[in-house]
DNA sequence: ACAAATTTTTAGTTTTGTCTAAATATTTTA
DNA sequence: TAAAATATTTAGACAAAACTAAAAATTTGT
C-alpha cells in the first residue's frame, strides 16, 4: 500500500466513524483536499485491491479488510502521537503533523516494541480510543461538557476538536486530559459556561464547552 | 526532497566516503539497485537543484549543500538506529530496514528532541559516528583486529560490514561492542586468529577479524 | 415531469521515478 | 590507432497520483 492509498482509507474511516451514511466522492474530495476526479481515480483502485464497496455514483465505503486496514494505521498514528508526548516531551497540538508521517512506517514488529514501550496505552493525547492489535476498537460513549446539568462534576477525558489552535487555547488556560471539572453556572444569553477547574474558577464559550469530551464522577 | 531524491543523495555520499574518487553512473545504478539509464535522469534532477556536481560521462559528486543534506540524512538514520536498540530492544541486525524508512520523517524538532532523549550518543549500534546538528563529523582511524599484532589488547569499537548476517554471526558468538578482546595466537596458515574476549577463549577466521574496528589499549 | 443545478465520471495531461531498447561516447586492447 | 568492448545517455513507455476541462448522471425545484 502507497501512503496515498493508507490516506484515503483512513479518510473513510473517519467520515463513517463521524456518522455519514453514505460517503460521496465530493465529501471525500473535500477531506482529502484533492479534486473529486481524483477521488474517482483512487476509488476505482482501492475497489480492484479488495478494500472499498464502490460502485459508480453510489458513495463509498470500506470492506471488512479496508476497515481493518484503517484501524492499524490508526493504531500507529495514535501510538506516535502518546510516544511523542510522553518520551519526546512534544504538545499536543505539534503531535498530529509528525504522526501522519510516522503513521506509514512499515514494521509490525516496531509497533509492538513501541506499545509496549509505552506501557500500552489505551488512549492518545486528545483523548482518542487506541485501536489494539486486532482491531479492537473502544469507542467511547463520553459527553460533552455542554451537555451536562449545572452543578455537575466530571473529569475532561478527551476532545472533539483536535485542532492546533483549539488544543493551544486549552493549554494557555491549562485545561488538560485528566483535569476535574464543575459547572458552577451557565449562562442563558449564549450558553456559555462559568466552571471551576481543579481550583480555578473559570468563563468559557458555548463552542468551547461542546468540543470537550467528559466523563461524568460523583462528588 | 522526495525519499527517492534523498537515497540517492546517501548512495553518493557513502561511495564517496568509501574512498571511490570518480563515482559513475554504473556504480551508482548498483549500489541503488536500479538502472544506469534511471541514475542518469536523477542526475539530471539533482544537479538543477544544485545537490550534484554532474557532467555528462564525468560522473558525479555532491555539492557542499548535498553533502550537508547528506549528513543530515545519515544523522537521522543513526540516531533512529540507536533508539530502536536503546529504547525499543532491538538486536543490531534488525534496525537498519526499519531506519531506512524512518531516516525520511521531517522534523527538525523530532530529531532534536530524539537526540536529547537517547542523550547525545556519538556513535551509532554498528560503531559507526552520528553526525551533529551541523554536519560534524567525527571520522574514526579505528584499526582492524586483523592488524593488531599478536599480544596486544584493545576494544571492540565497530563493524565495518554490517550485513545482518555478519551482525547475528557476531550475536551468536558474544561479541558485541564495547568488549575488551586480546589476540592469543594467529595461525601463520589462514590467518585466523585464536582470541580472548571477555575472558572466553575464541577462534575466528581472518574474515572476520577484518570486520571488526578495534581500539587499541594498554594493559 | 422536465429544466436547472449539482455531482460524478471520463478523457487527456503532468510529474516523478522507473524501465527497455537504441544510440552515442569512452576506454581498452591488439 | 582502429576495432572491440564497455559505459553512458537518449528516446520512448509505463504506473501512480495528481490536475483541468468536458461529458454524463443524478438530484432538485418549480
Amino acid at each position: 500500500m502507497t501512503h496515498s492509498e493508507e490516506n484515503y482509507i483512513k479518510a473513510i474511516f473517519h467520515l463513517a466513524n463521524a456518522g455519514i451514511e453514505v460517503i460521496s466522492t465530493n465529501a471525500l474530495a473535500e477531506k482529502m483536499e484533492t479534486k473529486p476526479s481524483s477521488v474517482t481515480d483512487m476509488m476505482r483502485r482501492l475497489s480492484e485491491k479488495g478494500l472499498v464497496h464502490y460502485k459508480k455514483y453510489q458513495g463509498v465505503s470500506l470492506t471488512s479488510l479496508g476497515t481493518i486496514t484503517a484501524l492499524s494505521i490508526i493504531r500507529k498514528h495514535r501510538l506516535w502521537e502518546v510516544f511523542l508526548v510522553e518520551k519526546l516531551g512534544f504538545t499536543w497540538d505539534e503531535v498530529h503533523e509528525i504522526a501522519e508521517q510516522l503513521e506509514h512506517i512499515k514494521s509490525e514488529k516496531l509497533i509492538d516494541k513501541l506499545d509496549e514501550l509505552l506501557n500500552f496505552p489505551k488512549f492518545d493525547p486528545h483523548g482518542d480510543p487506541i485501536p489494539g492489535k486486532n482491531g479492537e476498537f473502544m469507542e467511547h460513549d463520553n459527553q460533552l461538557l455542554s451537555q451536562l446539568p449545572i452543578g455537575s462534576a466530571a473529569l475532561c477525558v478527551g476532545v472533539k476538536d483536535s485542532s492546533a489552535v483549539f488544543l493551544r487555547f486549552l493549554d494557555k488556560n491549562s485545561i488538560a486530559l485528566g483535569n476535574k471539572m464543575k459547572i458552577l453556572e451557565k449562562e442563558e444569553f449564549d450558553n456559555s459556561l462559568r466552571i471551576l477547574i481543579d481550583e480555578k474558577e473559570l468563563h468559557i464559550s458555548q463552542q468551547i464547552a461542546s468540543n470537550l469530551y467528559v466523563k461524568k464522577i460523583e462528588l
